[in-house]
DNA sequence: GTCTATAAATTGATAGAC
DNA sequence: GTCTATCAATTTATAGAC
């Protein structure tokens, strides 16, 4: 009946299960997956109960959309390769702004991950996922600190990924005024980055 | 009735409530507050529903009392000076074991702290408290860094903060098998104080 | 495409029996 | 000291009106 051609409501449909998701990533990275409810979802969205369903199927997906869409993002950050690089200091450099660029551009989203990381339940396979993400870095690094001579990579390599994390909890976990930059930059320097 | 004497009825008492304050940490740590149910809770400690309430008010009340009792033994711990240590390289050794024997002994409580802390809620005030404890021990492995020479005191400290987070971290949120005695033995390696 | 009304199950919490 | 029975509120999820 209404004059609404295929992409105009595939537009409508994209623009309301995107509200949806933002609405819910805010609230589970808040106040955590379990006690979040949907009707605290739909009010948050502005919008009814009833609707979500419309989108998602149930709760446990609409998490699963949450992650599988932002998970996607950081791939994509992390696969490309960049040829103008020629020493290991540099490529680590360039590994540990990447990493902490995508966190800080989801620093929601990277609250939840660890939140799901700690617990039993509908994220382990996420956390999983993250988790063997992880070695791999662990192990490229180490074949970059092999080539910077350092005595212990592997090591070396593991107390990297520990302060990364470390980092990263502290940011994600403080309201604001975490002087991430100083900290980066610190981090950089005691690994001689610079 | 019965022949038991006060002191009796009290042990047995003690026993109830640690049973309960047991099985709840337990679910907690593994699944979050929010999503332990009381009900869950009695099943754990072979227990009804009912007798909970006899012990503690409410399912916050039961949260609280875990989170005191638990903090308790950790400020004893962390409270004890040792007079026999000469140089900042010692004293800073020994808190940093003093923390990882405390996380060690209470995998599963600091897990739910660190799971807490990032969550809005019930355990916001815990949260404080462990960053005000926090910034005590910054402002200590400040003043010892600087004892020692080093040239940004204040910002080693702050780096070996998230550095200690982020051992703990990797550690609660791990099965098992993770190498911490070896992370710990490199941590105080790269900050000089072996 | 969105909403309201409602069903069915689960939750935190209480009262009273033993 | 412990349990069972039960209440009121909230939860997820569905069906049907507009």
């Amino acid at each position: 009946m209404s004059p609404k051609s295929k992409e105009q409501i595939e537009i409508i449909r994209q623009q309301s299960r995107d509200n949806i998701l933002e609405a819910a990533l805010d609230l589970f990275s808040n106040h955590g997956y379990e006690s979040t409810s949907i009707s605290a979802i739909a009010k948050a969205a502005g919008i009814s109960k009833g609707l979500i369903y419309n989108y998602f199927e149930g709760k446990d997906h609409l998490l699963r959309s949450i992650l599988e869409s932002a998970m996607k993002v950081g791939n994509d950050i992390f696969d490309q390769e960049d040829d103008e690089i020629r020493t290991p200091q540099e490529h680590l450099s360039r590994i540990i702004d990447q990493v902490f660029l995508v966190i800080r551009n989801n620093r929601v989203f990277w609250r939840l991950i660890i939140l799901l990381s700690l617990q039993k339940g509908v994220g382990s396979k996420m956390a999983e996922m993250s988790q063997k993400q992880n070695k791999r870095q662990i192990t490229k690094a180490t074949s970059l600190f092999s080539r910077m001579g350092v005595h212990k990579p592997y090591k070396e390599a593991l107390l990297l990924g520990a302060l990364i994390d470390g980092i990263a909890l502290q940011y994600v976990g403080m309201q604001e005024n975490y002087p991430l930059d100083h900290q980066i930059a610190h981090l950089k320097e005691r690994f001689d980055l610079v």
